[in-house]
DNA sequence: GGGCTCATGTAAGTGGTTACATGATTAT
DNA sequence: ATAATCATGTAACCACTTACATGAGCCC
């Protein structure tokens, strides 16, 4: 039963309590979503996935708002989550990057758009360890230690990329 | 005219010079393939896209070998590669990382067993970096800066992550 | 009344991988 | 002889994004 690894943000998403695909979403956004992305395109057929193979499941809630389902993990749904926490196997890693991609064709450019190009690329670091300094409040109120510590790794991560591009721009 | 990402990676590398799918493809497995993976499934397509386009053409080559097709850069293809190496607008940028995915969740993991994680984690990076260091005498051969440069930050980014798990273990 | 958040989904499309089919040339 | 490399391509599939449709409740 091949799961993907977006299966597994949401079994470890429902592990930490009962939550809908929305509250999912939300949650990702706000914690995961720097090294693993999700969209609501993913995450509802996904639920719905996990919850035929039996590895969790919904329950209607009807608190006077609109209709909603929460999901809880099965025991089956908890074994898969530790299985594959656990494993061993090559660890799928990937990195798309438009702006060392331009760096790297950048030769025939001038000094000055080089200059240039390294400060868009270092703005847009700068932008996303703004956006993950925002959240630590919400991962150190979570009570957990893994989030925390993974996003000081991804501010750590990002203020590598910034230090980098301030040094080759001053060269 | 909307072009992919992979496009201006077929571009680039035919503005270094004529090539085939076959080379393109072989110069992005020791070059970009670290931040801009591409195969064949796309790179073919792409070059008949391209062409159409008018933006490259292609020369046949009967070179007693095989029947090879090498391509140039049209005086158009030359123009979008410049406007996309100089245009502004955001970076596309993404990661997926499985190991900093499973460290999130780790949680409700043994101190062993987390220890046994991020060394799998550095292990993976420690396997790239030693990767990226065996193809730095061919970027040094190619005569050009900005691959080099950009090699030097794909080590030292692999070297980032690599120290980061080793003082995480010892924690 | 208007806009925001909560909430659930789907359809169309994009971007990319994997596996396969084919076959000549070159190196061991 | 046989294995590796050069070389071209496609079909099926997978993962993911974007845009849309719908609507209730809540705050200003």
């Amino acid at each position: 039963m091949q799961l993907s690894k977006t299966a597994y943000v949401i079994l470890g998403m429902l592990r930490m309590g009962k939550r809908t695909g929305y509250e999912i979403k939300s949650l990702v956004d706000v914690s995961t979503r720097f090294f693993w992305a999700a969209s609501y395109g993913q995450i509802y057929p996904e639920l719905k996935r996990l919850e035929d193979a039996g590895l969790i499941e919904g329950e209607a809630e009807a608190t006077g708002g609109r209709a909603r389902r929460a999901f809880s993990l099965t025991k089956k749904g908890d074994a898969a989550l530790d299985d594959w926490l656990t494993s061993g196997g090559p660890l799928h890693f990937e990195l798309r990057h438009e702006g060392l991609l331009r760096l790297f064709f950048s030769d025939p450019l001038s000094g000055g758009e080089r200059t240039e190009l390294l400060r868009a690329i270092r703005g847009e670091h700068e932008r996303v360890r703004e956006e993950l300094r925002a959240i630590r409040p919400t991962a150190e109120g979570s009570g957990l230690e893994a989030p925390v510590e993974v996003l000081e790794f991804g501010i750590a991560y990002q203020d590598f990329i910034v230090d980098w591009c301030s040094r080759l721009e001053r060269r």
